[in-house]
DNA sequence: GTTGAGCGTT
């Protein structure tokens, strides 16, 4: 069969798409989705039966329904048709806006002047929005500033624009953080990117985006290199990617295992104790990476 | 009475 184009459309009464197939008569799901981004498949209306039937997707394939698309139009599947997983995501954006979407935490301001008193403070972080406590760390003896505070605000939005950028107070740059966390303004958000373990040395980038995108639209692969049989795969969605973990799943034939990509401090030398030119060119891979194991890999 | 990466007396 050679190429061709089968008309795919948003909903069957919309103007329909031309989607071009591969040299086999299969169509990849990545085609549909780089027109319909977040497509997880097709579905039709069968002619005889008037029902709508889904086409087979095997790991990111597309195959033809008897082996000709026909002159159908085809209409693109999302993910929240899936029924159960909607639940399980509406539960989790629920719980999502309820709690973490508008919760403000307290920043930790550092870099202060001795100088900055705490109504200095307010004064400044007043001008991004309000303010609802303003702390100066001093000696409790001596009274000195001991260079760092506290701020917060009272809306999420504000806290998310103080974090993303420095800080010009009494004439020295500052730094607004989460406490603990060495999250930097632009770190990549741990939710939405899973980890992928036991993967084979023959799965490529393409392989995995065409199919961890019947789950949500994906932003990013990462394979290591050189292989160490696992993988990063970020989602444009943090609920799509938790609704994941934990599953084991099948990609060309390989079972594969889902866990959150949280960071997390382990013994990586546990974990690959004879690695070639030792613990410590080992020890300095891993500091300058971002990418750590998920805990129930330790 | 000094200092300049960090992580919070109550």
């Amino acid at each position: 069969m050679s190429e061709l184009y089968i008309r795919v459309a948003e909903d069957e009464n919309e103007e329909p798409m031309e989607i071009p197939s591969e040299d086999d008569g299969t169509i990849l799901l990545s085609s549909v989705a780089a027109q319909f981004p977040g497509a997880c498949g097709l579905r039709y209306r069968n002619p005889e039966s008037q029902c709508m039937r889904g086409v087979r997707l095997v790991e990111g394939v597309l195959h033809a329904p008897e082996n000709d698309w026909g002159n159908l139009v085809y209409v693109v599947n999302y993910p929240k048709d899936n029924k159960r997983k909607m639940e399980e995501i509406d539960a989790a954006s629920a719980v999502k806006v309820k709690r973490g979407f508008q919760k403000t935490s307290d920043l930790i301001v550092l870099g202060l002047p001795w100088k900055t008193s705490e109504q200095d403070l307010k004064d400044y972080f007043t001008t991004f929005g309000e303010v609802i406590m303003v702390q100066v760390k001093r000696d409790l003896k001596t009274g000195n500033s001991k260079g760092f505070g506290f701020v917060r605000f009272t809306e999420y939005e504000t806290q998310t624009k103080v974090v993303a950028q420095r800080h010009m107070i009494d004439g020295r740059w500052c730094d607004c953080k989460l406490p603990n966390s060495k999250a930097g303004p632009d770190e990549p958000m741990r939710s939405r990117k899973i980890f992928v373990g036991r993967c084979t040395e023959d799965m490529t980038t393409d392989e995995l985006r065409q199919y961890f995108m019947q789950y949500g639209e994906v932003t990013d692969v990462f394979i290591p290199k050189p292989f160490r049989a696992f993988s990063f795969v970020t989602f444009a969605d943090d609920q799509v990617a938790q609704a994941l973990c934990g599953e084991d799943l099948i990609i060309k034939g390989i079972s594969v295992h889902i866990s959150n990509a949280e960071p997390k401090h382990n013994n990586i030398h546990q974990l690959f104790p004879n690695f070639p030119g030792g613990s410590a060119s080992l020890a300095a891979m891993f500091d300058r990476s971002q990418y750590q194991f998920p805990s129930s890999h330790v």
